[in-house]
DNA sequence: AAATCCGGTTTATAATGATAAATAGAATAG
DNA sequence: CTATTCTATTTATCATTATAAACCGGATTT
């Protein structure tokens, strides 16, 4: 089987030319959509793909460094190496995002407005689906998150872990959609909040502490699975941390999120 | 000015390994944030930046490659070809989400449970922001959007004009957040909606009818300036759309979307 | 004088071949 | 039986050459 590509500059139908690489690109696209291939199946090798499409090396290369950036295969080496379907990585997903947002200028207060939005309808679409794992991880953040100290770099690692606790109730909605764009919100939290070092501690301290309660409480109606109660508690707590956000002074800070940056955040149990 | 990349395979920090084009990607996005480069702005040319990274062209190719397919750059030819930086385009965010929502099974009921919550908000929010041409374009849309044939690919065609109506609205919005969850919410919409066929065309038309109307109070609320109004009325077209959407058994066509697919959707105007 | 053509220059794009690095799995030593 | 070394296979990187596209400026035409 070989697919025959237009091999001249397409008689301008109004649309670009696109390049060869590009073409083969969509051309893998529509393979996998065509072969319906999930994550796991591997995609021919580089000297296959080369005959299949008639195209050289550097440019089959350059296809599949493609997709490999849009997060749709890995690429092994060795024997048995070669591209393999993935399911796009969340963290691909959130870079790629950064790009876009990078020069426009989100601040704050921006996301919360989402979230004030999102999050109580995803907590409360939570309730039933949590299980005794995911129950106790979120009684387990709230220890971890009692404020001890007032040294800078543990106040922002402390905001961080407050975000997984919302994090926890995300993984345990049925909706992936809604899933999504709150677990996107707190990715963007978590990495670029940059709070001003001029706000006194004293603000951070007690911006925790009221974390720490209203979170005790919401993860007991949790456990009564009261998913009304939750909806109203985790209303009143995004309308608190909003409040703190804007005294805080909390900005984003915009820039290229880089690979090596990506990797170290501990994914909780779904 | 030669930047130097480690050559050898990295001690194993428990880090993986990256590949050279990888880093070079980096090293590039790094040169962005660092000089602060504009869209517009232009990178070195390939050989220098070969020399500049001492790697083959080959791999500056990759990783410009890389930089492309995030959106970040664009290359031309001719002498004064290369690598502009440019900002990136909201389609392009959009295609490499859809790679990632692939995988997942989001459902029309999905999105729409976000976009109950967004939408009134959203359109709220823009309302002191419209211009005159805005305000137009809202009344002009709803001209378009009067049901008049039953044929079926109008039908789509209709319902895709539906949600310029929204894309309006969007694009006075001030909070760059905000408007990009809610214009993903109608890309997403308006791309992969298939109805099914199945479904009587009188109650598309019905849906249609019901849309124009609520729309029209919409718009005249909107040049009114009445903020209020215009989010309880959303708010009611959300809930009717919902019950709708759910009765003409709306689904979404999960797969992949191509480079060629992106480009013809007219902008509005902002 | 303005517009068009045309060839040269610059730059990316594509192809090919050669060598290095990584890996899985078999063979082997302890 | 375990751990190590070996080997075959595949990608990763580099180097070189050829092709195609875009732009520039001068010559030619209108």
């Amino acid at each position: 089987m070989t697919v025959e590509l237009e091999k001249s500059p397409r008689p301008v139908g109004r649309l670009k030319i696109q390049k060869r690489a590009d073409l083969v690109t969509e051309e893998i696209k529509q393979l996998i959509t065509q072969k319906n291939l999930r994550p796991g199946d591997k995609l021919p090798m580089e000297k296959e793909l080369q005959r299949l499409f008639s195209v050289s090396k550097s440019t089959i290369r350059e296809a599949l460094k493609s997709l490999e950036v849009q997060g749709l295969i890995t690429i092994s080496t060795g024997p048995t190496g070669g591209a393999t379907i993935m399911e796009v990585p969340l963290e691909r997903t959130f870079q790629l995002l950064q790009n876009y947002l990078f020069f426009k200028e989100v601040s704050m207060e921006d996301i919360y407005a989402a979230r004030r939005l999102l999050e109580p309808e995803l907590a409360a679409g939570s309730v039933p689906f949590l299980s005794d794992e995911q129950l106790a991880a979120l009684e387990q953040n709230i220890q971890t998150c009692q404020p001890a100290s007032q040294e800078p770099s543990l106040l922002v690692r402390q905001r961080q872990a407050d975000l997984d606790f919302h994090d926890i109730l995300a993984a345990a909605n049925p909706n992936p959609f809604l899933r999504f764009a709150c677990e996107l919100i707190n990715e963007m939290l978590r990495r670029l909040v940059v709070f001003s070092t001029q706000t006194p501690p004293e603000e951070h301290t007690r911006f925790g502490c009221a974390n720490v309660k209203i979170h005790t409480e919401i993860a007991k109606a949790a456990r009564a699975r009261d998913s009304e109660r939750v909806r109203a508690l985790m209303k009143a707590h995004m309308e608190e941390a909003s409040e703190y956000v804007k005294r805080l002074d909390g900005r984003l800070d915009g820039r290229l999120i880089l690979d090596s940056e990506m990797a170290p955040r501990p994914r909780p149990l779904s």
